[in-house]
DNA sequence: CGGAAAACGGAAGGAGCCTTCCACTTGGGC
DNA sequence: GCCCAAGTGGAAGGCTCCTTCCGTTTTCCG
């Protein structure tokens, strides 16, 4: 994925340096709805600049947030490492809804918005691989509930996405909050009141 | 609220019924992302006349939601006479959730985009304030946890906000499963020493 | 039934955004 | 030091959206 255009001129490579620079801070503090104008203002560079390098937002989008996939990636990893696996799969939620509530640009490219974003999602896939291992680790030790799924990750990072805050201090409290709720609830217990999920109706009677 | 402009004349009337009831299923659908001119398209009216009811799109907004409001606000009041309170409780939660996850333009209504939504402040204190005792009650049965605040519920609230799904029988079936998580982890874990049964007076104020 | 006021529809104003275009500047091999 | 291609900035195109304006149609009171 590198290694294309090496050969930038000197000021160029600048230049893309500080943009992507500008809009991940931009994306994360404002999230995706900021102007391609905005964030080369802040960068201080023309919008063609920016257009030169990234022929499109989408584009753009993709590039900023790869990296933030990839250290979600190795979260995820480190975290299967973990001797204890209940410890880290809570590890691994913790951190990945911690990441989420820092960024709120990374929660809407991760979550939602681009479905162009291939990258993305190889990069998601992975990290959703690395995770159902922790997840079978963590129900092999009788801690975390049977019936929990993998699809029950992204109702949590869905869940969490949602706590839109002022500041990103708030929201990462917030998150804590939410994310202690939820390990309580996926320790093992009694029995889940619905089944699985996506695609099924009637529950509760 | 009513009774402002009566003498409206009878096709203005029905012109005004239209653009609600076509504004509230639109948003409800789509979310608040949907343009005044196919809201009038929908309704088989002109723009105009959208824009003579209601001056500014929040205005509509408020219009359609004031009602969804009131029917919040009813159904907690409803939890509160429950005989169990912690069944009270439990109900309001979901009901809520499910309402919320029916109807998209509703939950970003409710919870964020309109800071000029005064009616809407106003018909949320009254909802929380009911709901308020709700927990009072269910917290004095030992069921649940005593830590729990009334801001949890503005967590629960935001939380199921972020459950976006394509259709809107997924969205419900997230929303589920997300609140019985959420409801396992709001019961006290260990049954508190038994349920003083003071009368209620202090707490309720 | 007749006319004034209310209501109407669609075009047009004004703003913001993504993207493209083009004349000018700058880097770096020769 | 020269020169050309790569690079650049800002203006402008094209689009959508919220909102306003105005000539025309409709209601309803006397």
């Amino acid at each position: 994925m590198a290694g294309e255009k090496t050969q930038l001129r000197v000021d160029a490579r600048q230049n893309r340096d500080r943009i992507v620079a500008s809009a991940r801070e931009t994306f994360a503090a404002d999230g995706l709805d900021v102007s391609m104008t905005e964030i080369a203002r802040r960068a201080g560079v023309g919008v063609a600049t920016l257009y030169r390098r990234f022929p499109t937002k989408d584009a753009l989008v993709r590039e900023v947030f790869a990296e933030q996939l990839e250290a979600c990636t190795g979260e995820v990893r480190g975290a299967a490492e973990d001797p204890d696996p209940w410890r880290g799969f809570c590890r691994a939620v913790e951190k990945l809804c911690e990441m989420q509530a820092r960024d709120r640009g990374f929660s809407a490219a991760f979550l939602t918005a681009f479905p162009e974003a291939v990258p993305v999602d190889g990069m998601r896939a992975m990290a959703e691989e690395a995770f159902a291992g922790v997840v079978t680790r963590a129900k092999a030790t009788g801690r975390l509930r049977p019936d929990f799924t993998t699809d029950d990750l992204t109702l949590v990072l869905m869940a969490n996405n949602g706590l839109v805050t002022d500041s990103v201090e708030a929201a990462v409290a917030a998150s804590r909050r939410l994310v202690a709720y939820f390990l309580q609830a996926f320790q093992a217990r009694d029995p889940l009141p619905p089944p699985v999920s996506l695609g099924l109706r009637d529950a509760l009677g």
